[in-house]
DNA sequence: AAATAAAAGTGTTCTTGTTAAACTATGTAT
DNA sequence: ATACATAGTTTAACAAGAACACTTTTATTT
């Protein structure tokens, strides 16, 4: 089998990250098969000859969760020989930022999300490509305001800034949060405010235009409405 | 043939990057095959099931190059079904900074050196990997001196300035330019000065450190003397 | 030896962005 | 009415980046 010309099986996996319950979370299958039988991995799939890499992507993150206005970006490629004991298999990762507002999810035993910082055993390299994940959302969120991927359509600035927290891994001054966020072109202010339980409302925010300045990044929206 | 499930041909191109004569030039391979019989195309191999994606692509390299001191990064992985003709496969795109003085060129007719900005017509979807490959490495740039990449074990700052020009392909600020040189950590000063033919010699510099701070960035590096 | 040519080398000002840090305002619940 | 919880707001110091022109050094030419 080790014929050095052969070629070899091809997957894509795809991370999905969300928030949720105030943490970050990442999308988990139990493997029902050997090798890891009964492990959490990340979601993925074989790449069907007629579609392109993103398209087989989209398809596995579809099959999971249904959403249809994310954030999907092309990570890395991982090829090591030794990934996988029992065949060789090159994977292309992919991760997704996803509002939990828009998920369907299929929230079973079998089916679930974790804690990104509070992970459990993984099958296979999944760790290592949960976490460089994380890192270039870390470096998205720098370029641009990818976090409003994990809001819902209307948000406050204190959930905004929340959600760079935990993508950051680190608390933020407020005060400085929101000077640059009101910067941030394509931030719109609502004349609506948050319905709040005990507390001082607080303004809504959405988000227009999309000016996501890499092209390693593959927007796939389908707005529903504004 | 468009099976569904059936698996798909695998390998690695890579862009060869140097700054030869004055100018930005990556190194293309006639092709001798069909389709695109006698066009030019970015080096490519299979993935041999013994090696990882890095290890390929550095066979690749050596191939064309023996080069043993470079810059080496995963570019993206382009699976479009229709990006060749003749049959699917999926590549792996990696990019190499090279120096010129490492290079045993094997510059012939069908294998030589092409400016950057004056490409001839590419196979496949050669064009893009380049200009991608052009795109990370100016963003690398912005993070890190990686263009010492290009440039000789030793090298003057001019000819450093230089080489962010070609990059960035616009003029830079001199003092600009040198003050921020200066700051980065890893260049060193020497004691020693370019042999000049009219005019003023020029201080040369050297590069010890690597501190790339991309862990997309695999530095492949046996370094022969400092 | 003096003049010339060619590239090396050098500082300051202004603008912009980043960090740090504490109090007031507004609504709900009791 | 009071207490509570969260929203919302400004300024000063500092660092980083952009704009900008002349002097110095060496080799070559006359």
């Amino acid at each position: 089998m080790f014929n050095e010309t052969k070629t070899h099986e091809i997957t894509v996996d795809v991370v999905i990250i969300t928030i949720k319950d105030d943490a970050l979370k990442v999308l988990l299958v139990k493997r029902t098969n050997e090798p890891f039988k009964g492990r959490w991995a990340i979601p993925g799939g074989f790449i069907r000859l007629s579609e392109n890499l993103d398209e087989a992507a989209l398809r596995v993150l579809k099959e999971k969760t249904n959403v249809d206005n994310i954030y999907l970006e092309q990570l890395y490629t991982f090829g090591d020989p030794l990934r996988r004991t029992d065949a060789r298999v090159i994977t292309c990762a992919y991760f997704a930022l996803i509002r939990e507002e828009d998920v369907d999810v299929f929230d079973s035993e079998d089916v679930t999300w974790h804690e990104i910082y509070n992970l459990p055993p993984l099958a296979f390299d999944h760790k290592e490509i949960i976490e460089y994940s994380l890192k270039r959302t870390r470096e998205r969120l720098e370029m641009c305001p990818v976090a409003y991927q994990l809001l819902n359509e209307k948000f406050t600035l204190t959930e905004m800034q929340r959600a760079y927290e935990l993508i950051m891994n680190k608390v933020l001054d407020k005060r400085n949060f929101r000077k640059k966020a009101l910067a941030s072109k394509g931030l719109r202010e609502l004349s609506e405010y948050s319905k709040a339980k005990s507390k001082r409302p607080a303004k809504l925010y959405t988000f227009d235009e999309i000016s996501l300045n890499s092209k390693r990044a593959h927007f796939i929206s389908n707005k529903k409405k504004v």
